[in-house]
DNA sequence: CCCAAGTAGTCAAGCTGCTTGACTAAATAG
DNA sequence: CTATTTAGTCAAGCAGCTTGACTACTTGGG
């Protein structure tokens, strides 16, 4: 039961990376290969009401500084956007374009399509305790680079 | 439902990412601050009769190269020695070393710690689904670092 | 038995994605 | 209206990985 217990990390880091991975690599197939997974964990921030440099390094679990570059970076391949920010000068609202959306839309078809198969096989009570389960484990909000 | 399905690998790295940290702290605070998550799955790789630098690769999901530096670090710091391959003199065969064993115990502990209360509250039988389920999605024995 | 091809491991160089440190401009507190 | 804090960027550095090239040993086919 304990080395049950032990080899759960594993399996989950596994699982995780095979998810990626999959949605990825699905993503890719689509015409947007000039993009990571970090950037898509972004898109899915941004796709509520856009969000500041900060906010979106606290979401990603890393430095101002490094999502400022990923920003940069997408600002560059046309991807966002940024704009002055409504109530604050001196941040910026960091905000998806229309090529931006396209490939959040096609991230989601491409993880509905990953995950579909796999949910209807465990039937919808069954993913719903796995959800709440994970949701037990799991940081509220903080999203990192595992290992 | 599919706004369900579509959190799931955020959910799924998030949990992995939360248990791999809390391990990780628990093996620092039990004395090895040298050592990051990575070698503590090597360190699970070889505890079972050890392990050639190119499987040790396989298990990790890294270039060869990568996990030759990485064995090397080991060596240096007192965890893994290697020996000369039994059937194979091209190759080496890296085993833990009585340092290296004590700290896959204090790994095991550590993970116990963070595991136990965990899945007394989930009880035995949602337990054993949830590995099931995982189980499923894990492409078996490869590991990477997540995105 | 021997040679050609394949495999285990290491050395060296380079690169990517992140970090820490220092700074500017704007907001907020007292 | 100054003193402190906060958002963001610029710059430099670095850890952990990659690709490429090589040596030492093994294996398979004539």
């Amino acid at each position: 039961m304990d080395r049950d217990l032990l080899d759960l990390p594993v399996l989950l880091l596994n699982a995780a990376g095979a998810l990626v991975d999959a949605i990825d690599a699905g993503v890719r197939a689509r015409g947007f290969a000039d993009l990571r997974p970090a950037h898509g964990f972004a898109f899915a921030r941004l796709s509520h009401d856009g969000a500041t440099v900060g906010q979106l390094a606290e979401h990603l679990g890393m430095t101002k500084q490094a999502a400022s570059q990923l920003v940069e970076e997408l600002v560059t391949k046309g991807y966002v956007e940024r704009r002055p920010h409504p109530a604050d000068a001196r941040a910026r609202l960091i905000v998806l374009t229309r090529q931006g959306w396209a490939c959040t839309r096609a991230a989601d078809e491409a993880a509905i399509e990953v995950l579909r198969p796999w949910a209807d096989a465990l039937g919808p009570q069954r993913l719903a305790a796995l959800r709440a389960d994970l949701s037990r484990i799991a940081t509220p909000g903080r999203l990192r680079r595992t290992w």
